[in-house]
RNA sequence: GACCCCAUCGUCUAGUCUGGCCUAGGACACCAGCCUUUCACGCUGGCGACACGGGUUCAAAUCCCGUUGGGGUCGCCA
């Protein structure tokens, strides 16, 4: 295989999309798994909507997704890198400004000096007349005298398509072919000299030697207009693969405004940027290995191949997306947790730094198999960093107000009192026995244990939690819950 | 409207190219059970699909045609 250079296009007009992350992921896994290059390339000529802070908020995503590019714009303080630059399209009009002039020169192209009011007439007609709005070619065979009374009147550039057929070789959805006559002349260049989409994205998938065009199944059509600039221009063909598109969870195109389009939505939900990465590359791609789906970034590039690219459109399921996530905070070591997991806790409000780093990683580990986003770490350990505020209404409807409660809380009061040392075991031993000689299940003594010292009912395992807490809190805490009790008792004889 | 793409359990999919091995396999979800101090995790089992209609063939989820449904493109947006 040829030099593998691909590259992802997105046009900053607002946050890192899902779907704009689903085709970058591709195209950057396929550039590893070859050995190529993968560039990042702005398509920022659209000034009206582009921003410099979209522009930064994409590559944030990018970033946080760990795609890294080989080639692209400055960011971060990091300069522009690679030789094919600029990578910015605004900063190569003068390119694409050349290379439309040259198509006009050699007679693939010709001025039009149609206003946009004629052109809105002519679509209007063709709408009623039932055809599709196309241009009619007015300005296609005009004489060069024609062209020259026209004098300095502002002119778009079209291009003149050829007659014939158009195929697309594509690896994804294989042979398209399209008669050349569904397609009118369309603008490449506007008067003010701008250059249009597509003259600009041939124009520098070209010049930058771009091997394979690895890209949304909304370019499909558009494809063929490029094969046949790429023809006119004279450059060197790419592969094409249209990737199906990322529909939301009602199989509608996932819309910009809903929570989860912008891939910074699930770092600040508690995602792991490889699960996200996991999920997403499930929903264009399977592995040879049935059974399957468990992958980090590198594995992902190791099994990556494109013969395994689905053509059919995949459904948002953040169920399989939980679920992933909650598998790969379980492949992470408890270290590699803890420091994902204690910046929530600082962000949370909780003095972290007053514990030690083997405490800290005692309390991840203790969670490790419960949490299922990064951000559940705050209910499950911030009775560690502060007094319950208040408890649990259900649980203590269920475990305190009732006939007992409160000999059941002295009880395990004077059991806790007199644990030593105050370990897991040793907790656990002496709850066991509690339980034996009492006759009662070994829940009637936790339950209670867990509401007063955590003012919760879930949480991480009890024994391991009270050993966490230390002994002089959790024998507070429950004498505060004895005194809870007794004022519940008061109020309802 | 014209043209293009897509179509297997609720969801993601294997199988389709190279028809028989498919009474259609896996995963998520759901349900039941087990484990268990809660919630989870884990384990076991269950439910559950070839969109429809025609062909071709000894044989079709697999090939062909049509229908339906979904998506996309038809800009002096990208």
């Amino acid at each position: 295989m040829t030099d593998v250079r691909v590259r992802i296009a997105p046009s900053p007009t607002g946050f890192l999309h899902i779907g704009t992350a689903k085709t970058a992921l591709f195209n950057w896994l396929f550039a590893r798994k070859y050995n190529g290059t993968f560039i990042l390339r702005l398509e920022d000529t659209d000034v009206e909507r582009s921003a410099e802070e979209y522009a930064q908020a994409m590559c944030e995503g990018f970033h946080w997704l760990g795609i890294e590019w080989d080639e692209g714009p400055e960011f971060g303080g990091v300069p522009e890198k690679g030789a094919c630059g600029p990578y910015r399209q605004s900063q190569r009009r003068e390119l694409h400004r050349r290379e439309a002039f040259r198509l006009l020169e050699e007679g693939k192209a010709y001025k039009c000096f149609c206003t946009k009011e004629e052109l809105e007439e002519m679509r209007e007609q063709a709408r009623q007349q039932k055809l599709p709005p196309r241009y009619n070619g007015t300005w296609r065979n005009a004489t060069p005298e024609q062209v020259a009374t026209m004098g300095d009147t502002p002119y778009a550039i079209r291009f003149k398509v050829p007659e014939g057929e158009t195929v697309i070789h594509d690896l994804v959805q294989g042979e398209v072919r399209t008669n050349n006559r569904e397609y009118d002349d369309f603008v490449i260049l506007k008067p003010n000299g701008d250059p249009i989409f597509h003259l600009a994205v041939v124009v520098d998938d070209g010049t930058m030697k771009i091997s394979h065009v690895i890209r949304g199944d909304d370019h499909l059509t558009n494809a063929a207009r490029h094969v046949m600039l790429f023809q006119a221009l004279g450059y060197e063909l790419p592969k094409f693969a249209h990737l199906p598109m990322v529909l939301d969870e009602a199989g509608k195109k996932f819309s910009k405004r809903l929570h989860g389009a912008n891939v910074l939505d699930w770092r600040d939900d508690g995602y792991l940027p490889e699960a996200l990465i996991n999920y997403v590359v499930l929903l264009g791609w399977t592995p040879e290995e049935e059974g399957r789906e468990l992958f980090t970034r590198d594995e992902l590039v190791e099994h990556f191949s494109v013969e395994r690219l689905g053509a059919s459109p995949a459904k948002f399921d953040l169920k399989k997306l939980q679920w992933l996530n909650g598998q790969h905070i379980r492949r992470l070591s408890t270290e590699q947790l803890r420091d994902r997991v204690v910046p929530l806790l600082e962000k949370a409000g909780f003095d972290t730094r007053a514990k030690s780093e083997a405490w800290l990683t005692k309390m991840t580990e203790i969670c490790q198999t419960k949490i299922p986003t990064l951000n559940d770490i705050v209910p499950y350990t911030d009775f560690f960093f502060v007094e319950p505020a208040a408890y649990e209404e259900k649980a203590v409807s269920k475990q305190w107000k009732k006939p007992g409660a409160l000999d059941r809380m002295r009880t395990i009061r004077a059991l806790l009192e007199g644990v030593a040392p105050w370990d897991h075991d040793t907790l656990k031993a002496a709850y066991e026995q509690l339980s034996e000689t009492s006759g009662e299940g070994l829940g009637q003594f936790v339950h209670p244990t867990r509401l007063a010292c955590t003012g919760k009912s879930v949480g991480p395992g009890l024994f391991e939690l009270l050993e966490l807490l230390g002994k002089d809190v959790c024998l507070e805490r429950v004498d505060k819950a004895i005194q809870f009790i007794e004022t519940v008792e008061e109020k309802t004889p």
